[in-house]
DNA sequence: GCGCGTTACTAACGCGAGTTAGTTTCCAGC
DNA sequence: GCTGGAAACTAACTCGCGTTAGTAACGCGC
């Protein structure tokens, strides 16, 4: 007896068995509301359906149905961004967790600035809708999408684009951070941004920074601000610099991963964390905690920034109406890289 | 005038428009080989579709064609590993370049152990094949689809499933970082393993540690092995336990995020590194170049591990034959957390 | 016995592209 | 002028499923 080259079962496979149409399998499968289906024809189906290993061939639906249930999610980061991007991949799970609940996938598409296209994969009716994450400013081809009216919801901000947006509230955070720095006493509080200003979130949390200097009355002095740039090395250089040119009690830098190159420039200027300067950190990476010593810093609820963009494209896929603007609070961790302002030895007046 | 609802242009379109069949487009549009199609009808159909902003309609070229052009990521990682994984993301570009390179894309399945399937994945069809990260030894769906003969690619290691894998060598990285301890003078020489041994890297790592041991005519003592398991603080535990019932001069550490946690017990007994005790790391996090003081780790090439699992998945689904195990080399970075051994106050014969 | 409404289905079309098996045209050769 | 054959196409079938319009069977009232 020849053994059949297994032939994937069809639903034609399936309404055989049962003794039934294919329209019957095709109504039970997706559980039709308003069929009139008998409960002992449904269970001739399903049981028929399981005994083949039934599953609906994807492409065929998604050619009949016109959905492909699948959620395009376009990172738009730089190779140094991703990698020093530690809760990329806690997102990342959080929006997959939102699509499986809508019952949609998710596909991945890096693509570093000006390295290619994605347009294609809602053209080519491949995703549903598209999370676009890190928009840049000069992204024409995202106003485009917009303009025709596909569903993408942006993680990140870019005011002028006509799409839902999803972000963390980087300035409120930035001003919550700073605050407490100010309410252990410090005066001269420096800024090292987390990247180039060009990024909406470097600017909202420089902002932050501002806001809060602002409420406690505290003038705004530029010669306290450098930029730092994702990786650490850019936080050891940012402080370096800060370093030379002016001598601040404590520092907010705008990304842990940032601060731990800035907290390396302190110790090899032999100044130490927090007795001779503070310093709070943002994002909450894991090893934060654990890092000698333990950071004060504000944390960014990575999961649900994800879950909530998934959330939000899923109801908007669905045509239903959606907030422009969701912002996700931040909340300040207080460890042990801040302290009340020492006294200086080079005393007062 | 009316502005008609544009709907999506078909191979129809085009054809209509270039004045030639449907069957021309295909060809053109797929650059198929051998058929006879003159430079200029060529021409006029490449422009018709320009003009028309054609993109072939990804669902029905696949259930037309038969392959969905898409690759599969499953992860099989818990959460606390996901957040722990500082490499995940930088392996998943370097599998969507692989993919990309090969004109597929990358669907993600994130999915922790004991909570999914996805199987339904290749049933459905909506991949061509599979890359399963951290299989795990009772992973019944997957042995099932190997044997089935769907195309997939461990990332990670199960010897007793005929599926190619690619793995880093974490054996010989083990067995260099700790040679290179022996080689400081250390003879006393603690581990903390990455994860619980269930985990196959976790024991490929412990066996190269014991392979540098044998190598040394160094005796292997239980005692100073402890298993850690992922984060940070796994390793402040381990190595409090560590120091309770041994004195070792050196540790390895197979995981940075874990010898964070590690090197705070340390702080918090009073022991410095690397004068009191010398840590070696594993993976080479972005931070660990860093961290106070800069770590000594085995650097693991993750965009390579994940670009290499792509090509052997696409060059698998192509039929193609592709090696059983590919084992990327790692490379030892010497920093500053190693040192040679300290003269002990408590002195010997 | 007929009309009418339910109930429980099914036949058949269409989604958009790949592909096979032709068909037509044109020319060379005799 | 007819045949043979290559060149340049095209008609039509196929993939697997969703869905609309339609039908058959049955019950019920009169």
């Amino acid at each position: 007896m020849v053994q059949q080259p297994r032939r994937r079962p069809t639903s034609a496979d399936v309404a055989a068995r049962a003794g039934v149409s294919r329209t019957t399998v095709s109504f039970v499968i997706n559980r039709r509301a308003g069929s009139q289906i008998p409960a002992e024809t449904w269970q001739r189906v399903e049981t028929a359906a399981r005994e083949l290993g039934y599953q609906p061939h994807g492409a065929a639906s998604q050619l009949a149905g016109g959905r492909s249930m699948t959620l395009g999610l376009v990172l738009r980061q730089s190779a140094e961004q991703v990698v020093a991007d530690a809760l990329l991949a806690e997102t990342l799970f959080g929006l997959a967790a939102a699509a499986r609940a809508g019952g949609y996938r998710v596909l991945v598409e890096p693509l570093a600035p000006g390295n290619g296209t994605y347009a294609h994969l809602l053209h080519s009716q491949r995703t549903d809708g598209l999370i676009v994450s890190g928009p840049r400013a000069d992204d024409d081809e995202l106003a485009a999408l917009i303009r025709d009216g596909f569903p993408i919801v942006l993680q990140g901000s870019r005011a002028d684009l006509d799409a839902p947006s999803v972000d963390v509230d980087n300035r409120a955070g930035a001003r919550g951070a700073v605050a407490f720095l100010v309410s252990l006493g410090h005066r001269q509080i420096g800024c090292i941004t987390n990247a180039p200003l060009a990024y909406t979130a470097a600017t909202e949390r420089l902002n932050g920074y501002r806001d809060a200097l602002d409420e406690a009355g505290i003038a705004f002095d530029e010669q306290l601000v450098v930029e730092g740039s994702f990786v650490a090395a850019s936080g050891y250089a940012a402080m370096t610099a800060l370093l030379a040119r002016a001598r601040p009690t404590a520092v907010f830098v705008a990304s842990d991963v940032v601060a731990i190159g800035a907290i390396r420039a302190l110790r090899e200027a032999g100044l130490r964390v927090p007795t001779d300067m503070s310093v709070v950190g943002f994002d909450d990476i894991a090893l934060a905690e654990h890092f000698d010593p333990p950071l004060t810093t504000v944390r960014i609820p990575a999961h649900s920034l994800g879950e909530t963009a998934g959330q939000l494209l899923v109801e908007r896929i669905a045509g239903r109406p959606v907030a422009a603007r969701t912002l996700l609070p931040t909340q300040l961790v207080i460890r042990e890289s801040t302290g009340i302002i020492a006294p200086r030895s080079s005393g007062g007046p």
